[in-house]
DNA sequence: TCACAAATTGTAACCGTTTACAGAGTGCGC
DNA sequence: GCGCACTCTGTAAACGGTTACAATTTGTGA
């Protein structure tokens, strides 16, 4: 079944067909009815590695994540596919799992297989290989790396307008002894979020003492350890650098009985799905994961690369649920 | 840069080339030393589209879940992917997200790809699908389904067995009251399940009584109201056909103030990543995904395609945490 | 009605491999 | 020394499309 038996039965050029597949504006109306009904009637599906060799484009994507078993990923990964397959794009996911040798090999995977645009939506990324991917030619988007370049885009997320939403609304509820827990600093995401903490605590003439700051690594173990330090120093809430370590305080309060949010209120970061699960509902601000996929998208197709890529900034969105409320002690009616 | 080019370096035909790339032992020793240090020379990698439409071979394997958001699939997809790079394939994950129309779409994307491999590891696959792919030729591998065929392999879980190492470890703990949330009875999965645990059950003398069982939809919230639901029939121990709703029960619990595991044990099923984090750290029966996708990949892999598929059976292991401890209260030392 | 331009379609080269087949070289037995 | 069987290598035809260029048809204005 190849494009000659198509155009055989269409009583045309095989390249009359090929062009009817691709460009139906150069053909005749009439005959392309022709073609369709040939196509349809045979069942014709072009060979898309016969395609590619010709044309030279793939009509593949790449797309470079840290590890889909972080929670962070897989509506990420979703969005991205739905988005790429809704275009008749093929999506390949690769895993860079932190390693700086497997990111490598992530790139040089992508590379071979000729991909037409590369999602790159991982921090750790050496200079050094976004260089050899721009030499390829190949398109490419970045999560808060950077600044574009030639065929190079940038998504940046308002991290620090986040913080902001999430201190903002502590302060309306009364809240003045606000903690932080950290991500690791080598994260610009999480470096962007720690200083967005200071600025804004400051402009609200917040406590920024260190003894209200704790490293939580991003984990869940790593945000229990950190609240138990926190604890001491009585803070009313604790704004937490990703929803990951937010759980593990959660439960660190849970363990130590501290009731949330009536004695201490606690917001994560990110929206991860878990976070609507947790007990209680966990207030978090959520990175539009869906958008970034859609912008990814639309970075590297193909009519909207230009020599000089773009910038976009997306905006976080505050989700409060159950796990903030008011500072202030309601006074038993007298 | 093409095989040409390094035909001409290693002054050989190209079609030495390809030998030496693909079956080394077709040339010599000297040659081949010849060719390959002029493809390291040249940093040579051969057009993967050239080599799929001269082969037939698309050295591509499809995936396909039903949705990576679920978190019982972002392991085993990541182990897919392991083994799958290792020896040199790439891997198109598909989602059908539960929905039979882009159920299809999976499917015929990954035809059109012409894909060497099918590992299926959704259960809601329509007969007339796997037909479609059987009719293409390729080779196919699922998850719980029916028995295999021509080139169709099956691994199963033994679902069956992880229900009673989940009740023997609870009739151990002298539990007398065991109750059961169940999954969808649609899915074949949380069937055996359910009726392991009566088999079981009934062969521990315990009782099976419809009272204590109840649906938890394999979710959270589910989960929630099914524990609610169970808590005035006084079971002294819940075995949850999945980790969701095993969690769903322990935030029930928490919400009622009961005690786990001192005045209640729960045993989840899957050990998805996050029950390793539950407080208490849920005990639960894992599903070794690991394993899963390395057989899955070896029964795809061609050199072990054969007409008739084979059948594998992997085993279940039970993972004790701290939702489960002893019925007996331990009497204050006097 | 005719010349010429524009629109449509056809011909065939090309994309970069693999591989059937043919040809050259080597070693061995007689 | 010669023929034969093997082993290794080269030639060239696929694989199934796309697309530059040529050929044909159609439409237009004088």
């Amino acid at each position: 079944m190849d494009i000659k038996k198509v155009a055989a039965r269409a009583k045309v050029s095989t390249a009359t067909v090929s062009r009817t597949i691709n460009s139906s504006d150069a053909v005749t109306p009439a005959t392309a009815a022709r073609v369709w009904a040939a196509i349809r009637d045979l069942n014709y599906h072009p060979n898309p590695h016969a395609r590619s060799l010709s044309s030279g484009k793939s009509h593949i994507l790449g797309l470079i994540i840290s590890d889909i078993t972080n929670p962070f990923f897989p509506d990420l990964v979703k969005a991205f596919e739905t988005v790429a397959i809704e275009h008749h794009y093929e999506v390949i996911v690769t895993n860079t799992e932190y390693s700086p040798d497997r990111t490598r090999l992530c790139v040089s995977r992508l590379l071979n297989r000729k991909v037409e645009g590369i999602a790159i939506m991982t921090s750790e990324m050496e200079p050094g290989l976004i260089e050899q991917m721009q030499r390829a030619g190949v398109p490419i988007v970045t999560l808060d790396t950077g600044l574009p370049g030639r065929k190079f885009s940038n998504i940046r997320v308002d991290y620090a307008g986040g913080v902001r939403q999430a201190i903002q609304h502590l302060v309306g509820l009364h809240h003045e002894r606000i903690a932080f827990i950290r991500g690791p600093q080598r994260l610009k995401s999480a470096q962007i979020r720690y200083e967005a903490y200071l600025r804004v605590a400051k402009q609200n003439a917040l406590t920024t003492s260190s003894s209200l700051i704790a490293d939580g690594e991003h984990t869940i173990d790593g945000g229990f350890t950190a609240m138990l330090n926190l604890l001491p120093q009585k803070p009313t809430a604790v704004v937490a650098s990703n929803d990951l370590s937010a759980i593990g305080a959660l439960h660190a309060l849970q363990q130590k009985g501290v009731r949330v949010p009536s004695e201490l209120s606690i917001i994560g970061f990110d929206d991860i799905n878990f976070s609507k699960h947790t007990l209680p509902e966990l207030t978090t601000v959520r990175i539009p994961r869906a958008e970034i996929s859609r912008l990814a998208f639309e970075a590297l197709s193909s009519n909207s690369v230009s020599e000089h890529g773009k910038e976009w900034t997306v905006a976080t969105e505050l989700v409060i649920r159950r796990s903030t409320g008011s500072s202030i002690r309601p006074r038993p009616t007298v």
